[in-house]
DNA sequence: TACATGTTAGTTATCGTTGACAAACTAAGC
DNA sequence: GCTTAGTTTGTCAACGATAACTAACATGTA
């Protein structure tokens, strides 16, 4: 009790962030809580407000930090002269581990920010969103253009595809991780998608829509 | 003041979920309280635990609404000799349809659910999840056994990429309901889904995994 | 000296929940 | 049919817990 530590603010930001990222990890949003992120660093409450504004703040910077380390952990798959079909495998990989790693943080984020009323959240929420399907849709544009895909795929609704078949793997790995397993769960879907997406030899051109009656 | 309408157990408890449901919808799980629903029944608050024990058997008792409400809406798919195919699109559709009258609740109620503690909503959140998933399973089933659906598609995985779908469209639709209609991007996503499941003429066989190399 | 980073000790607001009492409906006895 | 007792459904007025947040003050650092 005699002297306490000091720590300059942006070691003190990113401990603030790291702790409301594993209070919501291990209980939810509703262990979010000033009281909680303030027992985790090792400070009183009145401290934390040197740091931060507000609650909301917290979780801007939280939504901040999650795209941050979400598109650092893809990166790696997402350039190189690859084939599409493998980066896309490769990102889905890569996303597995991450959300196995964060405990599935980003997807209670985003799920707890689209319900959220205040516009900041809203927005940075439906941007980290948007953000990860542009970058999907690009890899299969690309591919398409490279001949890798087949023409008549809809970037934008592969993309969004995609990013269902993680959201779907999530859902049920959060209510039992054992039973479960994220990664087995998106080698089997990744299995069977990647055939809607693969070109066909003979190419089919025309003959999307409209092809199977009663 | 003279005289306060009295209405009977059943009635209350009705108007009880029916309420949260709607406090959910507008303002999102953190505008669930106790006080939130006494003001839209009409009644005072220690009016509410006449008729419900706790909050949580609020909770309790909006996953069984939405669950019975589900697969209620979307029963008129499941049955019949249709095709499969046709069937899962029926089933899409009258779950989209779904979501936007009940304004998304289903989506929010299970990812909240997700992040519970209190194993008796997880556990009420978990078999809604798994009751979905495993009609969509059969259907593939019966599919494949019909020939209507190719052999080499797992069923377990195609259902969940078919959940994903809907989450994915969800998520979207919460952030900006007119900017990403429902309708049309599950619609544009079941074109490309489709195209997995199809039976091919010329039947496949086993060549379903590693067809293509690096 | 000045500023950044802490603490202490609150404030205000809202939450879920409960106990004590009142009024309405239900059923039985006369 | 009228009284009367019991049960159900409601209100009122609180309770304790906890939330976000703040003012006043202390202390370490440059």
């Amino acid at each position: 009790m005699a002297t306490h530590t000091r720590l300059d603010h942006q070691t003190r930001q990113h401990q603030i962030v790291e702790a409301a990222r594993e209070l919501i990890a291990s209980g939810g949003v509703d262990a979010l809580t000033i009281r909680g992120i303030a027992a985790k660093v090792g400070v009183t409450e009145a401290a934390i407000y040197r740091h931060v504004s507000s609650k909301e703040a917290v979780i801007l910077l939280l939504i901040q930090e999650v795209e941050e380390s979400l598109f650092q952990a893809i990166s790696r798959a997402t350039r190189s002269d690859r084939h599409a079909l493998e980066r896309l495998e490769h990102i889905l990989q890569l996303h597995v581990s991450y959300i196995e790693l964060r405990q599935g943080i980003s997807f209670v984020v985003i799920a707890q920010a689209a319900q959220f009323e205040e516009p900041r959240v809203r927005s940075a929420g439906r941007k980290l969103v948007e953000k990860y399907l542009s970058l999907v849709s690009e890899i299969i544009s690309q591919g398409i253009e490279r001949k890798e895909i087949n023409r008549t795929v809809l970037p934008s609704a592969a993309a969004m595809i995609f990013f269902g078949m993680i959201q779907s793997a999530v859902i049920r790995w959060l209510f039992d991780p054992s039973a479960h397993p994220l990664g087995e769960n998106a080698v089997a879907m990744w299995q069977l998608f990647r055939t809607s997406l693969e070109h066909s030899d003979d190419d089919v051109d025309q003959r999307s829509n409209e092809s199977r009656g009663n």
